[in-house]
DNA sequence: GACTTTCTACGAAACCCTTCGTACACCTAA
DNA sequence: TTAGGTGTACGAAGGGTTTCGTAGAAAGTC
């Protein structure tokens, strides 16, 4: 049985961030803030109190041992999307995954190649269902 | 050409009543207030004052002609999930379609039937694509 | 060692979200 | 016409987000 700390939503400037980290993989501060400059243009200490604070609230993990301390994204990129994706669900879709998938289908055009994927995935599921 | 008021992204407490609208129909605070009281336990005023704010927004349309006001959903439910849907995708999942839409699959069971439906979409889409 | 650069930590300002108390207008009924 | 109920409007408090200025520690250079 664990204390789960309840995975609080990240705002828009901490998703920003744990983008970066993302693509990055583990990163100072300045590395995330030269990712971000070009879209954001936020200053260095504006990122380096954003990323304490996500320390804090558990979005971050750090590595303090050398000077320039080396933060993480303490969940996944994938684990991230599973959170938000539900969130929305539960939100405005009346939790009905099928409204939420049509909605984002007719939304963005997919090549032939994503739509064959996605009816494999939709094959897979209804074999594990019978 | 219009000057289209960009569209701000409703908030949590907006979104709930949102959904209380796109459920009632066209209503007054009362009654939205009384839909929401299980789920939110908000106060009278509280919902007064939050649909107040999302008028002035232009999230919400107002019929002032009686005593108690009339309001009503600026944007359909549908256009508003679109809206949130691609929101998400951009913000992370690097605009992709498919990989939203992976996730949404595999986050929660679907019946067969809503699977269906599903890949019928896709195959209309594929259609389309040709 | 003195100077410069780079880093962390802290505090505060500005803004938004959410909540509610209070004031006041309008209607209705005795 | 006075009292009670129901409505709107307004202001302000409390909390969170985002921003940055400033101070001081640590490291690098001559």
């Amino acid at each position: 049985m664990w204390i789960v700390a309840k995975q609080t939503k990240p705002t828009q400037a901490e998703l920003a961030i744990l983008n970066a980290l993302w693509q990055l993989g583990p990163s100072t501060v300045r590395q995330v803030q030269q990712e971000l400059e070009s879209s954001r243009g936020t200053g260095y200490t504006t990122i380096l109190k954003l990323m304490q604070i996500m320390l804090k609230k558990g979005l971050l993990k750090r590595d303090d041992s050398s000077h320039a301390h080396v933060y993480r994204a303490a969940a996944t990129r994938g684990k991230t999307q599973k959170q938000l994706v539900v969130q929305l669900m539960d939100q405005v879709f009346e939790g009905s995954a099928q409204q939420l998938v049509m909605q984002a289908l007719s939304t963005r055009k997919s090549t032939a190649d994503e739509l064959a994927q996605i009816k494999k995935l939709i094959n897979d599921l209804k074999k594990g269902n019978k």
